[in-house]
RNA sequence: GGGAUCUUAGCUCAGCUGGGAGAGCACCUGCCCUACAAGCAGGGUGUCACAGGUUCGAGCCCUGUAGGUCCCACCA
């Protein structure tokens, strides 16, 4: 088999996801002699477009998957797509805008036509995005949230919680979207600071000439909706005006002067004009003090008849006009700069204006009781926990959820209205005869659902509620929902009462959070900004297995992070490292077999030290590995994997192992063969969820059946394999190259190619481990010729010995030593060492420490001064040869 | 106003329940040696933001200060 020099994602990653398709290995089905695993899927909006943000959230979900679905879970990643409502009807109505077409012209049912085509074509797009990406989701399962069953659950959904009250309608004060012309949730709502002003106006008292009441407000124009002026009750500067009236400006109406509590005597001028209807806050007011809610404002943002000589004008141009009249008029007393922060719609930007609308809401206060006490109780974790806080926070807190939207792509609210005396019922059907009038003509109510109303449900939803299924009964509640902390507000915790309400149950007990992927600036990625990194284009240059190392590396939950070139950049070299390493591995193999070797069954005491070594480190890497995913730790646990590869298994292991592989008379050949095969396993299966494409294309080549990766078992801590001491041993071959590089360092003595180091030592054990005979160390960065001897007949008189303090090696080298500089340096370590001594002396000493730490560090200590002690003898001795020489 | 979070190497960031500070990148030196130059070997004196405190011991816990980021509420 040949392979080439580089890792060439392109050529394999299609192939290779074509044949797991195939094999239908992302399938889940009901398995009851398995445990089940489930994530469902934050379904994309169909609008969507591949983003940074999709590609870490679905590597994330896509690594615990994979993941448990090597453990031997009948793993089930649910997938789908969001309707998303707004966002999608905003593109149709672009769209139909560039063809000269008006909405309202076309029509409801012509529209929602348009909307279903622009599903069907657009609808998959990001779903093949999603499967470049190596996503394993069950694509058989895919779900829309308005396709029938999902539909179906929202009907049941709003039904059920309008019979028990949860659901109704009123006329409230909600956020509404002059361009959008629908009314928007508080969530949706963003609030960002504008350079404003703050205009001064003074309100004529009524029958005390001369005298006026002084307000300031940001938006002078809803003046013409005022209907009271509120001061604080404790304002004594005021308490002789409460009760009075006083005439309001251009209306020439007279309108009360109230006390409330909720006017702040510190800010402005401690009198407040109060508008009822376009601000909520006047809105309560109004409300206790019984006052008239006066709409001045069509659903466009401009002035309606209520706004008298301004009817007709746009809310800016009747500020501008109402400012000029004011100054004209001499009620204007002032303008002063201010900074303030004005409501503007999540999707289009536009200032909100809050108006009165009759709208559905969902009562949140019993709903929101269990979602609470679910994280109170522990059934339902965010990891970071500290996401606990910012969900806590936003339900204790919470208002009634506006959940209809004047759109037409989405859910329409179940709700019928009686034609001649209005009416409602709300209903499956559309009822045949009402039962106030007896009528049989019914209107549906226009409005469609918020589109969260149906992402809610998702967990459930897709599973086939209120059918009770048996995917339903298997697979809920979910094991982990992976998201970003953006939208905890708009999603998960509506989820969370959702599934209580209506399952009994939480819908996941796990709340992964990740952060913003932003760019190497630091910046969120966005479209005006132009800044964004397309995740395809990454893919294109590097593969998807370098994009998902880089996104899940060197992260921790919930933080934010940087995308950078230089970071794919690594993660492609490290893909490299793997595949070079397997390539050489592969070749020896090819090798071992043409020379008729077999290592198939190698026999535990052929095998090295060095052998062992490295499947001890392996089998601690298991633990590692497993231990960290199973927490949520998915970049310790990659970066695990990746010291282990790179650092111990390609930099250590593979070179130690090249002169056995090299010499075909070495007995421990067949060891050395077996040992690299079955740590490559492991470390490729440890990777398989993090780098899918290369870890199965080297897979593949490793076997001789045809067996995926894929549905292998994932990797088991091994306790036969825990050969600790060994472990020491092989510490001390890496202590005695780093003796030599030392040595050459400061001499300033490069070592030839070729050099020959004789190692001596008394010690049975230092001689074994620098296996029989002849060594390459290439790790010296020269292929250098190790000797191994128990004395050191036969070596050369006039090479100088350096002694490699803690191994007992001697290293003869064919240049001349520098004595002085020998002796300077074990001075040092003369001094550090008994530095060392009495810092663990001191400890031992202290009542506290013996008395207080765990026994293991009280034993510890104890050891390091034994050793150094015995250290200290040693460099004393030596100390003491060199100065004779 | 309430809450969260960050401040660690030149840059980007890890650092799990407290037990002698790490990675990648960048930079410098030397190397194409039969897996890999996308590589190898070597090179780090970091007041772990600052000030206190708890502790035998603090990057980690507590209090405060400074600066940054984010969320929620308010802003008439």
């Amino acid at each position: 088999m040949q392979m080439d020099k580089t890792y060439d994602p392109a050529a394999i990653e299609d192939r290779i996801y074509s044949r797991w398709l195939e094999k239908k290995y992302f399938h889940a089905e009901v398995d009851r002699s398995k445990k089940p695993f489930t994530i469902v899927m934050p379904p994309p909006n169909i609008t969507g477009q591949l983003h940074m943000g999709h590609a870490l959230d679905n590597t994330m979900q896509d690594i615990l998957i994979r993941y448990r679905r090597m453990q031997g879970y009948e793993a089930l990643w649910q997938p789908g797509t969001d309707h998303a409502s707004i966002a999608t009807e905003v593109k149709i109505i672009n769209q139909l805008k560039s063809e000269g077409i008006d909405k309202e012209t076309l029509g409801r049912e012509k529209f929602l036509e348009r909307a279903w085509k622009w599903r069907d074509e657009y609808g998959s797009r990001i779903i093949t995005q999603l499967k470049k990406m190596g996503s394993s989701a069950d694509w058989d399962r895919e779900r829309f949230t308005m396709d029938e069953g999902c539909s179906k659950a929202v009907q049941e959904v709003f039904l059920k919680l309008h019979k028990k009250g949860y659901i109704y309608k009123g006329s409230r004060i909600i956020n509404w979207c002059p361009v959008c012309k629908t009314s928007i949730s508080d969530a949706e709502v963003e609030h960002v600071d504008q350079q404003g002003h703050f205009w001064h106006i003074r309100y004529p008292i009524t029958d005390r000439p001369g005298e006026y009441i002084e307000v300031a407000t940001t938006r002078p124009e809803t003046m013409l909706g005022d209907t009271a002026i509120a001061v604080n009750p404790d304002d004594e500067r005021y308490t002789d005006l409460v009760g009075k009236t006083c005439i309001l400006p251009l209306v020439n109406k007279e309108i009360p002067i109230i006390a409330d509590p909720y006017v702040d005597k510190e800010f402005g001028t401690g009198a407040v004009k109060i508008t009822p209807a376009h601000d909520p806050n006047d809105f309560e007011v109004g409300k206790r003090h019984g006052l008239e809610e006066i709409n001045i404002l069509n659903d466009d943002a401009t002035v309606n008849e209520n706004g008298g000589k301004y009817a007709g004008m746009d809310r800016y141009e009747a500020r501008k006009a109402v400012v000029k009249d004011l100054e004209e008029q001499g009620y204007l007393t002032g303008i002063e700069d201010l900074q303030h922060s004005v409501g503007t719609h999540d999707r289009c930007g536009t200032t909100v204006e809050p108006m009165i609308k009759p709208q559905w809401f969902v009562r949140m206060d019993e709903l929101a009781k269990p979602a609470i006490e679910a994280i109170e109780k522990g059934t339902l974790k965010f990891v970071p926990e500290r996401f606990n806080n910012t969900y806590l926070n936003w339900l204790t807190n919470i208002r009634d959820w506006c959940i209809s939207r004047q759109l037409w792509w989405g859910h329409r609210i179940p709700a019928y209205y009686c034609d001649q005396c209005g009416h409602t019922v709300v209903a499956a059907e559309m009822p045949e005869v009402c039962p106030e009038c007896g009528c049989t003509h019914f209107t549906q109510d226009p409005d469609t659902l918020d589109t969260w109303f149906s992402s809610a449900l998702w967990p459930f939803s897709t599973l086939g509620w209120p059918e009770k299924t048996e995917e339903l009964e298997y697979f809920y509640p979910t094991d982990v929902l992976v998201t970003g902390y953006d939208i905890i507000f708009f999603w998960v915790v509506r989820m969370v009462f959702s599934g209580l309400e209506h399952m009994g149950e939480v819908p996941f007990n796990t709340v992964l959070i990740h952060g913003l992927v932003r760019d190497e600036l630091g910046r969120k990625m966005s479209k005006s900004l132009g800044n964004g990194i397309d995740p395809l284009e990454v893919i294109d240059k590097y593969g998807a297995d370098a994009l998902r190392l880089t996104l899940v590396t060197g992260n921790a939950p919930g933080n934010d992070m940087r995308f950078s070139w230089k970071k794919v950049e690594a993660s492609r070299n490290f893909a490299n490292k793997v595949w070079n390493a397997s390539r050489f591995i592969l070749m020896n193999f090819e090798q071992a077999r043409e020379s008729g070797l077999s290592w198939d069954n190698v026999p535990e005491e052929s095998l090295t030290q060095g052998d062992r070594w490295m499947l001890c480190k392996a089998n601690r890497l298991i633990r590692e590995v497993t231990e960290n995913l199973d927490k949520y730790e998915l970049g310790i646990a990659v970066s695990k994997v990746y010291d282990f590869v790179w650092e111990e298994f390609c930099d250590w292991y593979i070179e130690m192992a090249k002169p056995r592989l090299y010499n075909s008379e070495d007995e421990t050949r067949p060891a050395a063969l077996w040992t690299l095969k079955t740590v490559l396993i492991i470390a490729l299966k440890l990777l398989h969820p993090y780098m899918p494409f290369i870890t199965e294309e080297i897979f593949m080549n490793l076997q001789d059946e045809e067996e995926s990766i894929m549905i292998s078992q994932w990797p088991l801590y091994r306790d036969e394999w825990n050969y600790t001491e060994d472990e020491e041993e092989v510490e001390l071959i890496k202590e005695a190259v780093r003796g030599i590089r030392e040595i050459r360092r400061d001499l300033n003595v490069p070592l030839a190619r070729r050099t020959r180091v004789y190692v001596v030592s008394d010690e049975e054990e230092v001689r074994d481990i620098f296996t029989k005979g002849k060594v390459f160390f290439a790790s010296l960065g020269h292929a250098s010729e190790v000797t191994v001897q128990a004395d050191r007949s036969g070596i050369r008189d006039d090479a100088a010995s350096v002694i490699i303090h803690q191994a007992g090696i001697y290293i003869p080298l064919e240049e001349l030593v520098d004595i002085d500089k020998e002796i300077q340096r074990l001075e040092k370590d003369r001094a550090d060492t008994e530095n060392e001594i009495k810092r663990a002396e001191s400890l031992l000493e202290n009542p506290n420490f013996t008395s207080k730490a765990p026994e293991a560090k009280v034993q510890a200590e104890r050891d390091k001064l034994e050793k150094y002690t015995g250290l200290l003898i040693q460099i004393a001795e030596r100390l003491e040869t060199l100065k004779n020489r």
